[in-house]
DNA sequence: GTATCGATTAGC
DNA sequence: CTAATCGATACA
C-alpha cells in the first residue's frame, strides 16, 4: 500500500478526520513496521476554533500546523505526553486532526514492550498512548506523511462494519459543544465514550 | 517577573 | 482523587 497523497490532506479538518477512520497509520517499513487502524480522531480548525493551539496564532510549538498539509504535528501535552496530529487544509489554515486511538495491527509485540502492557485493546487507546506505542515524540514533529517513515496507507478504509459516530471533543475547556470527535462506534480500542452522545460532556468537578 | 492551565495518563 | 512537568497564557 502507498501513502495517501497530499491532496487527501488538503481538505477541511473535519472532512479529513472522517476519511482517516479505518485507515492504517504506519511507522517504518519492512520487518520493523508498526501499524494500527485509526479508530478515533478529533478535528481542530485553526484560527476559527478556540480549542485549537493555532487559535492565537503561530508559536514555536505549533509552527508545523501553519505549514503545508500532510505533515505530522506532534506536541508535548501536560509536559509529559506526546500527541500526534496530521496537518490538513491549505497552508496557513493551521487546521489539524488529532489521532486519539488505534487498533494495533502490526508490531504488536514491540508496542507491548514500549507500553509495558499486555492488553492489545489498551496499547494505543488515548492520544498519549498512540505516540508511546509507536515511539513518536516531538523529535518527529514536522515529518512528511506522504514520503517519510511515518505514513497513512492508501486504499479503501476498512471500518470493520462499524458506523462513524461523533461527539464533543475530549479534554478541552473551550468550544466544548462542537461535535468534532469522530470514532468507529463501539470499537473496543476507542478511548472515552464509545457511543454517540449528544450534548456537552460532563464537567469534572473540582475546578 | 509569578501564577495558572492544559487537545493526558497512571496510580492511589 | 492526584502527581507528573513544561509551553503557552494571564496578569502584576
Amino acid at each position: 500500500m502507498r501513502a495517501l497523497p497530499r491532496r487527501f490532506y488538503a481538505r477541511p479538518s473535519r472532512v479529513v478526520a472522517r476519511a482517516l477512520l479505518g485507515r492504517l497509520l504506519v511507522r517504518g517499513r519492512g520487518r520493523r513496521r508498526l501499524s494500527g487502524r485509526i479508530v478515533e480522531v478529533e478535528a481542530y480548525d485553526g484560527a476559527r476554533d478556540p480549542a485549537s493551539h493555532a487559535f492565537r496564532g503561530e508559536t514555536a510549538r505549533n509552527r508545523t500546523m501553519f505549514g503545508p498539509p500532510g505533515h505530522a504535528y506532534i506536541y508535548v501535552s501536560y509536559g509529559v505526553h506526546h500527541c500526534l496530529n496530521v496537518v490538513t487544509g491549505t497552508p496557513g489554515t493551521a487546521a489539524a486532526v488529532l489521532i486519539r486511538a488505534l487498533e494495533p495491527v502490526a508490531g504488536i509485540a514491540a508496542m507491548r514492550r514500549r507500553r509495558g502492557l499486555g492488553d492489545r485493546e489498551r496499547l494505543a487507546r488515548g492520544p498519549g498512548c498512540v505516540t508511546r506505542a509507536l515511539g513518536l515524540t516531538v523529535a518527529h514533529d514536522g515529518l512528511d506523511l506522504t514520503s517519510g517513515p511515518l505514513w497513512i496507507a492508501d486504499g479503501p478504509p476498512r471500518r470493520g462494519g462499524r458506523r462513524i459516530a461523533r461527539s464533543p471533543r475530549i479534554g478541552i475547556s473551550r468550544a466544548v459543544a462542537r461535535p468534532w470527535r469522530f470514532f468507529l462506534a463501539g470499537h473496543p480500542c476507542v478511548s472515552g465514550p464509545r457511543t454517540a452522545g449528544r450534548g456537552v460532556p460532563t464537567r469534572r468537578t473540582g475546578r
